[in-house]
DNA sequence: TTTTGAGTTGTTCGA
DNA sequence: GTCGAACAACTCAAA
């Protein structure tokens, strides 16, 4: 028998860990909350979780184990109570989850017994997918074109996995997590429900309907694959060569870029890419934490950005679109630093993903790896009427704004009689717009102003 | 070895 | 109103 150790791969198909635990005989899947974790996720994570885990549990007929604290004592303490000579887990490639990996397995091995990492949340893992010279690629179609040439075996059975059920060992419940929150179906079954109903209607429509957050044009997987219930190659089996598959399997794609970059640069997790940026002025203060109160509350008095932070606060969830204009409103227009964002984000999304969104931030703040430019500034009511043409987006999440008919909710501020309870513009864009510009510069200059430097 | 061209997601300005 | 140019700096692969 064995342990199957749960972190991020809720789901009992196609599951290389738990297909390698059942070669081991009986199985004890156990859950640990990790304190560290658990204490930086909002309403909406937690529920996202306890209700995922709360069907794992069903479909395993009840014999998951849940434990509290740190899994560095956890995880062998309970190997111990058992005599499991060994731990399965997929693979954890974030800078906090491979440390404690490292931490768990080194007690294991203390005590005789083994930590066996069998799979990870990627088509292919982080770190194998490399430059002639064996390096890292830091440009995303490079490593598009050697990730698709690498490859990714398919979708495999695991198996029937035959439970474990010590006498005495008894599960803590799981925690008491609001209900009040939206959260749509979770689990592995609904998962696959959704990719199969996607398959029959936007998918063929993505490279167009991806862009439009009034639409329902994107896959909404994003939450399904952060918690496992649904492995990226089990979407990536079902794709063939169109146009708009081939822009799906690069969304995939995009996903195992950033989780490659921050395997083997763990500190862009926290600190900038390009350190170059840690010199650029950014704003704090109280001014500077009340404009982040207004961004996180969505009241920006800038419609775009605030449906989308809104759309955040109630359903932890946003369209991609809507988070680039978004988080570039926090970077180009507020001057705050991308972490500030990255974090809100991390303790809001159900989807919330280290390498995704700290990357994806470090993409809008021009450090990260394949940048966006400096200069690729989004103006958020640009944005607004060619994104969400007809207002409808903006209608959904911002109340006040109701009567405004179709694309005037972009600019209010030309109906200021419809629109009365709307917040005024925190801060002018085009002036603000050139202020980021003008940091920017000033960042340059001192690399060539300062020829020792290095 | 060196050179060259291309590279997710945009905006503004001026002709 | 439409359209092309300009807005850096750097990585990477092909020539």
């Amino acid at each position: 028998m064995s342990i199957w150790w749960i972190r991020r791969d809720l789901r009992l198909q196609d599951n290389p860990a738990l297909g390698q635990a059942c070669a081991d005989g009986a199985v004890l899947p156990v859950f640990v909350f990790d304190t560290a974790l658990w204490d930086a996720a909002g309403p909406v994570r937690r529920a996202y979780l306890v209700n995922s885990l709360q069907l794992l549990n069903e479909s395993m007929a009840g014999h998951l184990i849940v434990r509290y604290g740190d899994p560095v004592h956890v995880i062998p303490e309970l190997a111990a109570e058992i005599s499991a000579p060994s731990v399965h887990i997929g693979a954890d490639y974030g800078p906090y989850g491979s440390m404690r990996d490292q931490q768990v397995e080194i007690a294991l091995t203390k005590a005789g017994r083994s930590l066996i990492r069998t799979g990870s949340p990627y088509a292919v893992a982080p770190g194998r997918v490399t430059k002639a010279d064996g390096t890292p690629y830091r440009v995303y179609t490079p490593f598009f074109k050697a990730w698709l040439a690498h490859g990714w075996r398919s979708p495999a059975d695991n198996g029937e996995p035959q439970w474990f059920a010590a006498p005495g060992l008894v599960s803590e419940p799981l925690p008491v997590v609001s209900r009040s929150v939206y959260l749509p179906p979770v689990g592995e079954s609904a998962a696959h429900q959704l990719w199969h109903e996607f398959q029959q209607s936007g998918l063929n429509g993505y490279d167009d309907g991806r862009n439009r957050p009034d639409i329902a044009g994107t896959s909404m997987l994003s939450a399904h694959l952060r918690w496992g219930e649904i492995h990226p190659r089990t979407v990536l089996a079902d794709l063939d060569e169109s146009p708009a598959h081939t822009v799906f399997r690069k969304e995939i794609a995009w996903r195992e870029f950033y989780a490659d970059v921050l395997h083997h640069t763990p500190t862009s997790a926290r600190t900038w890419l390009n350190p170059k940026f840690e010199q650029m002025e950014y704003e704090t203060g109280p001014d500077a934490d009340q404009q982040f109160e207004a961004w996180t509350q969505g009241r920006t008095g800038y419609p775009f950005v605030d449906a989308g932070m809104r759309q955040l606060l109630t359903e932890g969830w946003m369209h991609n679109r809507v988070r680039m204009v978004t988080a570039s409103f926090l970077v180009k227009d507020l001057h705050l630093p991308w972490q500030r964002g990255a974090w809100w984000f991390m303790k809001m999304l159900r989807d919330g993903d280290i390498a995704s969104n700290q990357h994806g931030w470090q993409w809008v703040a021009g450090s990260g790896t394949d940048a966006s430019p400096y200069f690729r500034i989004f103006n958020p009511v640009t944005q607004g009427l060619r994104f969400d043409p007809d207002g409808d987006y903006v209608r959904k999440y911002v109340p006040e704004l109701r009567a405004l008919p179709s694309k005037a909710v972009h600019e209010p501020w030309n109906h200021p009689l419809l629109a009365v309870e709307y917040p005024q513009r925190i801060v002018d864009h085009a002036h603000e717009r050139d202020e980021s510009l003008r940091r920017y510069a000033a960042i340059s200059e001192d690399k060539a102003a300062l020829p020792n430097a290095d």
